[in-house]
DNA sequence: CACTCCCTGACACTCCCCTGACAACCCCGG
DNA sequence: CCGGGGTTGTCAGGGGAGTGTCAGGGAGTG
């Protein structure tokens, strides 16, 4: 699991940040100031940086940053409440990867996350059992062999496994997996999990991996 | 038992949340405005905040309370009316924790609820003797070996393990556990209460956990 | 157009939930 | 000590909700 540090003093919006970054299965680390963030940089796959800092800008930080080998291919993404044209080319060019302008969307700021950290090679792999998802490639193995697994089924898979042993009922899952504006049934959820159980060669009443709990959800089997 | 603040300025909404949330087994605390809500917060385990209040903005409140240090953990659910994906988000990124828009469910306002409460490590778990429900998971443990329950049989157990020594009615139990909207005989809780004695292994006589107050109800020993 | 993927509705089947009946038990008063 | 009424334990079976599965339409893509 890749792990992403949240470097921004408003507790509002850390808080915020957080609460969507975990929520889409990545670890998350936090700081308030760059000197805290600079004790944690050797931890972090990426890091989110917000504009403003209050003893030290973060473009600033930015550059020392780049300064030291040893945080040369950290991806790092800016925030920043500029609007202005001027100020996004200057964060590119000081060595930001990408950037972000407040107000933005959750979906997009997951978005260019997961870009950045597939371009960084650190897409993040999951291995549970005989089953590795390569996130990055967007690829699943079992056993070693590869399994040809559509968008959904993949995504589907990925979030239970992530968090394996934890139930997830059907509205759940659609909210997380297909997001919140989906309009549909929750027996979609079932074809799916039919679809992925007959993909992974297991039986139903025998699960390796996809459980069925009655009148509860789906859970990913420890 | 945790906490909740409601904070909702219409009476008849109001009420309908307290007694929704007073019946799913929480205590609940009430607040009309913001300034009645800020005085309450203390106590709270959770909040559940309206974004419309007389005095001020629901979301203006959340701001301050994120400021105040002694209240950066404590979860916040907003409600809102309004159902444009920009002023979720925007809900989110201010620093609530999950928001729900009228009108919604009371099922899945408890659902998120449970959610929240688990993530702050007040929901969750329960351990009582040799036992222990992991409500997350849907699992069940007797002296570490899992135990295979049915829905009906968790839901039940749990809700009797989260008050031992607390007596509750078969009428209570019904709608409690089963929901309001249940309409059979009382002896259906016995038949459970079998149940789960015996997957419990213990002697109805002689109960480990499971106590029978005759004429009265069933009791969680403590 | 051909193809894939996603979603839905329909149908079959499983298993849990509930019920009704009976047995066992407790608590009374006689 | 006995008997009766009320309460609870237990058993077995029917019904139904929940789930597995299949086939087909629609949207998107090359």
């Amino acid at each position: 699991m890749p792990k992403l540090l949240v470097v921004e003093d408003e507790p509002a919006v850390r808080m915020g940040l957080r609460l969507s970054l975990s929520r889409a299965g990545h670890q998350v680390l936090e700081a308030a100031t760059a000197t805290e963030a600079w004790e944690q940089l050797s931890q972090a796959d990426l890091v989110v940086l917000d504009w403003m800092l209050p003893d030290e800008p973060g473009v600033r930080l930015l550059e020392r940053l780049r300064r030291d080998g040893r945080y040369e291919n950290l991806p790092v993404l800016m925030l920043t409440a500029r609007a202005g044209e001027g100020d996004r080319v200057e964060g590119l060019t000081r060595g930001a990867d990408d950037y972000l302008t407040k107000p933005f969307s959750t979906p997009e700021l997951l978005a260019r996350i997961q870009a950045l950290l597939r371009r960084s090679g650190k897409g993040g792999r999951i291995e549970r059992g005989g089953l590795a998802l390569d996130l990055e490639r967007h690829q699943a193995r079992l056993d070693g062999e590869p399994l040809d697994l559509t968008r959904r089924e993949f995504d589907l898979l990925a979030f239970l496994a992530r968090h394996p042993g934890r139930v997830y009922s059907r509205e759940e899952l659609l909210e997380r997996v297909w997001g919140p504006e989906f309009m549909g049934t929750a027996r979609t959820v079932d074809q799916h999990v039919a679809q992925l159980r007959e993909k992974l060669r297991e039986d139903p009443k025998l699960p390796r991996f996809l459980e069925t709990l009655r009148g509860v959800g789906y859970r990913f089997r420890e």
